[in-house]
DNA sequence: CTCAAAATGATATACGTCTATCAAAAAATG
DNA sequence: CATTTTTTGATAGACGTATATCATTTTGAG
């Protein structure tokens, strides 16, 4: 049972190739009752087009670019590590790969870059971004030049793109707490978060998911008051070594975002008695805390399967097919002996003979 | 910057187009020195098949086969709807997909079922198998004929499967006890794990784990003997309700193999002080086990990654391509908060404007 | 040197789709 | 009815590769 083609779609309408050509690329010129008549065609055979006989024809080039955030960021290296790879085995396959970093987390740099990817001549962008209505304009702008949009690991304005593709941080929050809980026993505790910043929309819905597990499922435990930390490795340090002085019955830390290696270097100096720590993404030096046991969890939002699923929905909307199966996306707990292999780019690959 | 064609390779070798293809193609009747111009020339344009044309010129279609065990196990019916799921979309990419039931883990239907592959013109297929030296045999003939062969979830013998495509069942346990180790907040405890059958090598491997880090890391807690159930639902749940009868102190259960509905049948009758449990594969009744209450985590080996790495992995077998980066694939442990969403069918595509 | 075998090159056609052009047919308008 | 406009069909060639055939050239053996 071979796949239909379009010449078996015309043959079936009984109108000549062109006009299902017209029909099927809406080229125009072409009358209400032919038009039907092919539809159904289509419809009846089940006629998919081969993309791949079409890209060779037209001598396509998928041009694709990711918009991150640029700046000393271990999760985002990862990014972008994930990216160069997938672009690295994409090229064989007539895919260009633009990565362009941007001031993190400012609006005016997203914005400005943004409107600079419409002169560009791409045909899919996955946006960093960040849910601003100034962003509106530029993202339409490039809609409107038939550039699929989506955001990755932060999202956009939700009407001005195609697809969003991170983790749910309130998810995420009550996943740390669920596992902080647990590792209470049902006993008591007192629990200090750090946030990087409650204007950052994932520390807020962590911090909000956190904040929902602990208080209706372990009532026992105490939550402190937040610690604002600006993500400042130095300022997570000292904030720490100080809170661990004061605080002898302190049970738990969790940290809502980024400046892990100051937290990690107050409870190394700690010694064995440390409290319960769970923090977020895996990258060397929170995947180091675990081996060395200085942290207990990790909460990691899998940029290997962001960007897999970045390609995998831009290629689907570039050539305007249905998205196909992807791996769940969702926060993943990892502990000292789920690792994935590291360095990433050795074996990420299955073991081929 | 556009890629190279066979008809560059050509020209820069200073050879007609048919010596070209013939030493990539490995036709023969062609000199040493053409062969070490035309690879020269290869290399030096950095020259890559198009396999989308090659393919269009061939028509090939992709024919794969699945075999999995049948019966009523709840995450090969998981393992079957993903790789139906695929199926569907590629269908429309000339990819076929034949799914082949054979009895569970059974050495002989094994050996029959690969046998027959071999008359079934297949370019790849993925084994849910068995480290079995009576495969052998089957799987040389298979790849005699130049089938692609892979180990999915179970391995082959390893030299006779290109790759294997499943998670490291010591890791599992490993992870298994890590985390009812946490869960015991450095108190002493009792343990109770139960086996399916020491035979089946992922369930020796999984008790092997966990008690490596058990002794290891957790010398407070007891472990008890491991409880033989056969994977039967009905031998779980009378084991477990008259074990939690007679050991008040029992502090954790972990089900190393399956069976889990009458594990979770048992402690649904027990009430809220009971045990912390641990069970393998996120199906339909550990789900909701884990929204009831009724257990505390699921280790999952990640079916949805599994099948997309084995389509992944025999598509660039076939093709003869480098494998390209695919999402990491380890044991992933669940509690109620990170559920991916369900039905899997439904949600599993991002959200597509 | 002659002849046979091996190597090489030229050529044509296929795949499914895209693109473009022009001729022919049908429909619409005055 | 004549003319114009719209619709339709036919045709050719492109994409990069595979496949096949046959002619030509080169090489090796006697």
């Amino acid at each position: 049972m071979s796949s239909p083609t379009l010449s078996d779609v015309a043959r079936a309408a009984g109108v000549s190739y062109a006009t299902a050509d017209r029909v099927i690329n809406k080229r125009g010129n072409v009358a209400d009752k032919s038009i039907a008549k092919v539809r159904d065609a289509v419809e009846t055979l089940g006629y998919v087009r081969n993309v791949a006989a079409a890209n060779l024809s037209r001598g396509r080039v998928y041009r694709l670019a990711f918009l991150v955030p640029k700046g000393a960021n271990a999760f985002f290296d990862i990014i972008r590590e994930q990216i160069q790879h997938a672009s690295d085995h994409l090229s064989a396959d007539r895919v260009h790969v633009k990565m362009v970093e941007v001031s993190a987390f400012a609006v005016d740099s997203l914005q400005y870059s943004i409107a600079a990817l419409a002169h560009q001549n791409l045909d899919g962008v996955a946006i960093v971004g960040l849910e601003n209505k100034r962003l509106e304009g530029p993202l339409d702008e490039l809609r409107a030049k038939g550039v699929a949009v989506v955001g990755l690991v932060s999202d956009l304005p939700e009407e001005f793109r195609s697809a969003y593709i991170g983790i749910d941080n309130i998810v995420a929050g009550r996943t740390a707490a669920r596992m902080v809980g647990m590792a209470h026993a049902g006993g008591a505790g007192h629990v200090q978060t750090f946030v990087g910043s409650m204007d950052a929309r994932d520390h807020a819905e962590r911090l909000q998911g956190f904040r929902q597990v602990i208080e209706s499922d372990f009532p026992k435990i105490a939550l402190l008051d937040p610690i604002m930390t600006k993500d400042e490795g130095a300022l997570l340090q000292a904030q720490t070594t100080q809170l661990m002085k004061e605080n002898a019955d302190l049970t738990a830390l969790y940290n809502v975002g980024a400046g892990n290696s100051g937290l990690i270097k107050a409870i190394a100096s700690f010694g064995p008695a440390r409290p319960f720590c769970v923090v977020h993404e895996l990258v060397p030096h929170s995947r180091q805390a675990l081996l060395d046991g200085h942290i207990d969890l990790v909460i990691d939002q899998r940029p290997d399967i962001e960007v897999n699923r970045a390609f995998t929905v831009l290629r689907a909307l570039i050539d305007e097919r249905e998205v196909p199966p992807m791996p769940d996306l969702m926060p993943t707990i990892y502990v000292r002996d789920n690792l994935p292999a590291y360095p990433l780019t050795e074996l990420m690959k299955a073991k081929v003979t």
